[in-house]
DNA sequence: GTGAAAGCGCTAACAG
DNA sequence: CTGTTAGCGCTTTCAC
């Protein structure tokens, strides 16, 4: 029908006719139905989203880098959460497809043998993200964990730390966390440094965790001069317990975090910590499946390696 | 087909032919095209689900009650963001709408009319949430904003705080926080007092800004002896500063937030708050919606009107 | 139990 | 410029 072409805007109709055609549909209150539509032209303007959680603040922030790349394409995000679990992921990533979505973002390079095999059979763009350690299905964006992990090794180092404890979530399908913490030991072992301590909490609020692992840390092994933490938010609850303590910070003891979160200036301390980019990676991999969508043969980096940039804050001083 | 209804567990169908279906539609790696599904059966498992933010971490909480709740119920959570923009809103919703879901639930009472004519029109369960002072399209399910506040005013009041400063979000389109305020100044009012300062701030890390506000506040108005937050976050970064200062809390200066952020649990200080029932929003919300797609007929209450807990923390007590 | 046939509300190609 | 026609891949109904 003629209305069809008006509705898209698709040329070849007279002003006349538009403009009626427009009317009878703000009377009629219609709201076209784009599951006709998508089963006729076999075209989705949907981008499935896959995450871990919406609890992390990392994920909302790729989220929205994803959501302004996208907005200019006529493309819509799509979120499905997993829970950090391999089984949901596969459910939601099955559901999503099914929808026949015109491209799939989704955290990490690990899935089910089942999830890879459906995003290869899917024939549609797939872009991996925040991880590059591994071999990407299609394409990946991110920042190698090992790597961000080695380079605070390193910094802490040449600052003259030597006694380490290291505090982090125990989860062992986290594996972005994960391969930072091996990044780390990694970097530590290779100027013949080991970690002191360490421990690993799963579960409730992160500040607070973050306080308790400090203090019980610090009273197993008083005489740490470093703590590394696996996210900002314990490592800005270990901040409160130091100085709750009076701890000379970065004298006394250094800390550093992740992520960079700036939910956390404003803290007494500037916590040391790393970008990982998270904004910057959401608009990346919205890029890539923009373009892809565009044009089928458009040509796309296999994977994008982002540089987390260290920052050094408060509480990681030359000393 | 025989083979749709393998895939759909309708019964009457041969075991033989079932495992035969079964065991193609794995090799082949089949995986359903649900657009056809949906335009034959004119069902879609999906709920449209719309928000202003994920930033804000109210909403990935409300989000978790409503996934909760949709889990055992074979529908599906959509996510649409608004950037609290009513123009945005309008359009995220034409734009679900058009995929006809089976439910929505949205933030808010305010809405376009355009919006409000669609989702009368669309003719499935509305669920507006968060808020209940108004009158809702279908239904909601919220708390009341204006009793928060004008219930923390009085709380204040009974503790003998008389010169109180006020520090929220610069935020036209943010209703909830609008209606908090109003019902907090009323309930002053009501016992004669007036607010002896104010401020407003958008952007940036809330953290700092609380930080900075109540620096700037306390410079102001130094006499001032309780300080209300719209948000547990700035009230977080307000603590920070008081203590810096070496305030006595709440003796000299009492505090409180709003949200009952489980985050801030570890902070030096427990912030006195008020619960926003957040989860528990969410929960009902797609309950209401499963129970109506279930049952057409299905009975629900207009208004469900949860009651926020006030928690006094460590910073309003009897002076 | 299983197959065949008729749509669902659109888009795409083709006539007029 | 506008109308007609044939599907898109399923579900549903009705025969067999």
């Amino acid at each position: 029908m003629t209305v069809s072409r008006v509705l898209r805007n698709r040329g070849d109709v007279s002003q006349t006719t538009r403009e009626k055609v427009l009317e009878a549909a703000k009377t009629l209150g219609y709201v076209p139905n784009k599951i006709a539509g998508a089963l006729a032209s076999q075209r989705v303007n949907l981008v499935a989203v896959i995450i871990p959680s919406l609890r992390n603040m990392v994920f909302p922030e790729v989220m929205s880098g994803i959501s302004s790349a996208l907005d200019e394409t006529g493309l819509q995000p799509v979120v499905g959460v997993t829970d950090y679990l391999p089984e949901k992921e596969e459910k939601v990533l099955y559901e999503m497809l099914s929808w026949r979505p015109s491209g799939v973002i989704i955290a990490g390079l690990e899935h089910t043998d089942a999830a890879k095999a459906m995003m290869k059979a899917s024939g549609i763009p797939v872009v991996e993200i925040m991880d590059t350690d591994g071999d990407p299905i299609d394409c990946a964006v991110g920042i190698s964990h090992r790597k961000a992990g080695a380079e605070m090794a390193r910094a802490i180092l040449k600052q003259g730390y030597q006694n380490i404890g290291f505090m982090g979530t125990k989860m062992p399908l986290d594996h972005r966390a994960r391969k930072r913490f091996e990044g780390f030991t990694q970097g530590l072992a290779k100027e013949g440094v080991e970690i002191r301590d360490q421990e690993f909490y799963s579960g409730g609020s992160a500040l607070a965790k973050g306080r308790e692992m400090t203090r019980a840390m610090l009273e197993r092994e008083p005489d740490l001069d470093f703590l590394y933490y696996s996210n900002d938010m314990i490592a800005a609850g270990g901040l409160m317990e130091l100085l709750d303590q009076g701890v000379d910070i970065p004298g006394q003891v250094g800390m550093a975090g992740f992520n960079g979160v700036e939910l956390l200036q404003g803290l007494p301390r500037q916590i040391a910590t790393m970008d990982a980019c998270r904004t910057e990676i959401g608009t990346k991999a919205a890029q890539i499946i923009a373009a892809r969508v565009e044009d089928k043969e458009a040509a796309y980096e296999r994977i994008t390696d982002l540089t987390p940039k260290i920052s050094f804050g408060d509480t990681l001083k030359r000393r």
